[in-house]
DNA sequence: CAGTCCTCTTGATGCAGATCAAGAAACCGT
DNA sequence: ACGGTTTCTTGATCTGCATCAAGAGGACTG
């Protein structure tokens, strides 16, 4: 089950954004009060509406966040190693808005939210990440719902391929890294559509098998496309 | 034009929890270099994707925050008295990513985004201030985010008209605060949609007389829009 | 008070994407 | 290799919402 966080786990947790300026004191505390764990697939690890008694960190392998309404249930966001999730509602110490669950066999942390709390309130330098953190994730979600509201299935789908395709090698060849319904639901759009989307993008340089997708015209893709920096570039 | 801020301004600002625990003297200096401005409606305060060069902070009237794509446009949010906009931009001196602009005649105070990163940097309280703002404005965002996809327009607006309706006078009768137009974009529809939604909300005892609302039969329309905290609650 | 702007409304039509249904292909565990 | 499950694809249809078009009511203006 859950385990004591080892030391050998330190340095990757050390190693965030969110922890690399805190006291070393206030660190070890942290993490000596922590959990790590090892999930299969398909395992929830947060119900929207729960406490949130842990920040979690996930180590390895990916998780997805997702919010479901009168029977409803969509995609919010998929968080992938090495980051945290649901910080805001460990900070505010409100209920989860998002439900979270594991995709693939994934090494998550677990930190008991009032340690964080307490240690947010003595320690300045941990404050401060926490507010640069904080402002990243806010600025993520009003781009993702800008790609929501002003464009196409079609659209978002092309700008989606692109930014995968962003610092790869050059052959313009890449495997999808989510299953493809997953994918779906991430863009807002179901499997069915996704599947004619690709088919949409055949004209503009897309060619897909299976997972591997070629781009055999980026500049034609990107045409189409339109990517702008203030909704697809998420390092500012 | 612009004028250094009045003193008679400065308890305004003060009372909002994010300038409220922070140090007198860091108040003032912040104050000191800050403006305020009356604007007329339909101004262009921000562009988005210019540099973060003010934290806004309206002091009355009303502000639309809204971006576009690819000749698309939509509206994000509306900002009311007393709040920040922008706060997220100011902190991580990066762009703009919504523009923003007066709806009616408004009163602003424009803080310089260097002295708020500056003062930010030495007031702990100010930082614990900003992070817990941050949050919120995080969590507003997501459930937004929500409402817009699990959500039809006719039930986004039934739920609107509920949050609306909640602490007023029990007589079941208030204002619509914003031109019809701009509720339907702030929805997320067409003010054509806007028309017709009120007309499929007739059945669920809401009764539309221009500006004014009626909600004749409060549980019959809670029943249809399924309220949720996790949603509508935005003190959470 | 007519004239002109607006916003709001109403109807007709069009389109993006969801849903339904069924077949094809990939992925199991035995 | 097998049957069983699940994912992916494809086509047909349906629906919510946008768009287009035109008229009704207010509000400001000369």
């Amino acid at each position: 089950m859950s385990h004591i966080m080892p030391e050998s786990d330190y340095p990757d947790v050390r190693s965030l954004h969110l922890f690399s300026e805190m006291a070393d004191l206030n660190f070890s505390a942290l993490m000596r009060g922590s959990y790590v764990q090892n999930f299969p697939p398909q395992i929830d690890l947060i119900i929207e509406g729960d406490p949130s008694d842990f920040l979690h960190v996930i180590l390895s392998g990916s998780v997805e966040l997702s919010s479901g309404w009168n029977g409803r249930e969509t995609v919010m966001a998929t968080v992938r190693p090495v980051s945290t999730f649901i910080l805001a509602a460990t900070i505010k110490d409100a209920p989860y808005l998002m439900s979270a669950k594991t995709l693939e066999k994934s090494r998550i942390a677990l930190i008991p939210s009032q340690h964080v709390r307490d240690i947010f309130a003595t320690d300045h330098d941990f404050a401060r990440a926490i507010v640069t953190e904080l402002a990243q994730c806010y600025r993520s979600v009003i781009k993702s719902q800008k790609d929501l509201k002003l464009r196409t299935s079609l659209e978002r789908l092309a700008n989606y391929l692109l930014r995968q395709h962003k610092g790869l090698d050059g052959t313009g060849e890449f495997e999808l890294t989510l299953e493809k319904r997953k994918l779906a639901s991430s863009l807002g759009m179901t499997p069915e559509n996704l599947s004619r989307a690709f088919k949409g993008l055949l004209p503009y340089g897309v060619e897909v098998d299976g997972n591997r997708i070629r781009i055999t015209d980026k500049d034609d893709l990107t045409k189409f496309a339109k990517p702008s920096p203030l909704i697809d570039d998420y390092s500012i």
